[in-house]
DNA sequence: TTAAATAAGATAATTATTCTCATAATATTA
DNA sequence: TAATATTATGAGAATAATTATCTTATTTAA
């Protein structure tokens, strides 16, 4: 059983606090303020091993960094084009996806995960503002 | 416009032989048999110009690397969980999607893509093998 | 209450990718 | 067509994200 050390915790407690994903390192800037001198490297490792576990899920989508949800039930996601940020979007799972794709292909499905792109409400502020100025 | 110099043809033409989706690097290394003093970096900045040009499609999904496709038009990914291999899957493209989650999120919705998870009929072979070895 | 197991923090190593820059190939112009 | 400007290449350095190593600390079990 995987032991609840107080950096564990922590670093649980934050992720539960944020509806964005944040990658290792953003998490390990939230701790720190709580836990100045816990090391990256322990974020990192606790982050795979509670995701091993079950107890929160590693989502892999487009930007070269990994992130973490808090939420392990399924659940879809959307990034934004332009910050990168990572956040769920409300829409259903579609369930009958897996048998779909099993008629189709000689792959063993094991599940599947859709990745929206857009642009987020700040991002789209941003861009308006700087069309504006021409 | 882009200039099709003998690099950027043999990548392409390499990337259109095979029906898995090569990282960089295993582009690289079939490029290399006929361009053998090709560099890396080449490899790499000619496939991002070329997704860039909409010439290719550069995918990201799970996984630490990126990978290309020569198919342009949409459609969707499968992984193996085991070996990491990306192949197409003949799943038709859900085309509402983009609509359904423009109702629910306040994002400006661009697209989205769908990656299943599964295991490869090579993988599942060693799998049963190593199964059978107790 | 000491031995064994597990985890943390510091830092080195690795991996994937991007950047820089001198040279080479190609295109444009006088 | 030679001179010049533009663009691309190859080699290697630099960077970013992640993982591994290793010593010390903390926790659990005998």
């Amino acid at each position: 059983m995987l032991r609840l050390t107080t950096q564990r915790q922590v670093i649980l407690e934050e992720l539960n606090k944020v509806k964005t994903h944040p990658t290792a390192n953003e998490l390990y800037d939230m701790v720190r303020k709580r836990l100045p001198r816990i090391g990256l490297g322990t974020v990192y490792r606790n982050l795979e091993l509670m995701a091993e576990n079950g107890m929160i899920l590693k989502i892999e989508v487009g930007g070269s960094q990994k992130r973490f949800d808090a939420t392990t039930d399924s659940h879809y996601h959307i990034r934004c084009s332009q910050c990168g940020k990572v956040e769920d979007i409300d829409v259903p799972v579609i369930t009958d996806l897996v048998k779909e794709a099993s008629a189709t292909s000689s792959y063993q499905i094991i599940g599947h995960h859709i990745e929206f792109t857009g642009i987020c409400s700040e991002c789209q502020k941003l861009l308006a503002e700087s069309a504006s100025h021409h």
